[in-house]
DNA sequence: ATGGCCTGCAACGCAGGA
């Protein structure tokens, strides 16, 4: 099973580019975020066209995620449960006995903000709902935008994003505790390259100069990971015209 | 130098992202 994560930005602007991408990848399971689509919007027809199956969990303007698979998802849950929160950020599914945890973790804006406090609050909701859900499944991943930069390596300027979100210790504590439930960064599971990001900002030419993060992650159980073949940033769509500020990351994973 | 760039909304700038 080919499985990718991809914040796209927009999911009206970036249609295109999706539609593009999934022809040449043909993953098996994509989830994507900041769709920024009320469900009534979303593009069903045109990845139906494409193959694709799709559940999907949107708002006006902000954040909004997605699932889509070629075999069908079914148990699909929105949001944390018992997590109050206006907010599509999440969404789960099952494909193909495989137990898919889509997620748009809050960026935090800063760490004096009070967007902040809520990122903590969020990700220490995540952290009960995860474990919860490991040991009702088994095969789990846990893939999606995180807004958390794990380590140093992480970072192309770790002196200048000392302390700061998406870098700071608090965050980096949630990021290990899930790790800590069992879970595995499938991309540090091979040989990475270094200086590998999966964002980089639109301004002052940061793609072309590799100003990055590695902020958009794929977790996996044991079971999954013992069978993880390879997992990539795929950088291509990042250098397409008018571009998502995020690269997809694809992992492959042995039946 | 606290902005630069992009998106959406709805207005002729703003919020939010990261």
């Amino acid at each position: 099973m080919k499985l990718a994560t991809w914040n796209v930005n927009s999911l009206k602007v970036r249609l295109p580019h999706l539609l593009d991408w999934l022809a040449t990848e043909r993953p098996d399971v994509v989830c994507l975020q900041e769709t920024k689509l009320t469900d009534d919007l979303f593009p069903v027809a045109a990845l139906a066209a494409a193959g694709y199956r799709a559940v999907y969990s949107g708002q006006k303007t902000y954040n909004g995620v997605a699932i889509l698979s070629r075999a069908e998802a079914s148990e699909v849950v929105t949001g944390i449960p018992g997590f109050a929160d206006e907010q599509k950020r999440v969404l789960a599914a099952t494909v193909a006995g495989t137990r898919v945890v889509c997620l748009y973790i809050p960026n935090g804006q800063s760490v004096d903000s009070d967007k902040y406090q809520y990122k903590l609050a969020w990700l220490e909701a995540l952290q009960g709902w995860l474990k919860t859900e490991l040991a009702a499944h088994p095969r789990l991943v846990v893939l999606g935008d995180f807004n958390i930069a794990p380590e140093d390596r992480d970072v192309h300027d770790p002196a200048a994003w000392a302390g700061q979100v998406l870098c700071s210790e608090p965050e980096r504590a949630h990021f290990r505790a899930l790790l800590g439930l069992g879970l595995k960064d499938a991309y540090r599971l091979f040989e990475q390259a270094d200086k590998t990001f999966s964002w980089w900002d639109y301004r002052q030419d940061g793609f072309r100069r590799n100003l990055g993060l590695r902020i958009d992650h794929m977790l996996l159980s044991e079971a999954l990971a013992v069978a993880c073949n390879g997992c990539r940033i795929d950088k291509a769509p990042r250098a397409w015209e008018r571009p998502s500020d995020h690269a997809p990351v694809i992992a492959e994973i042995s039946p």
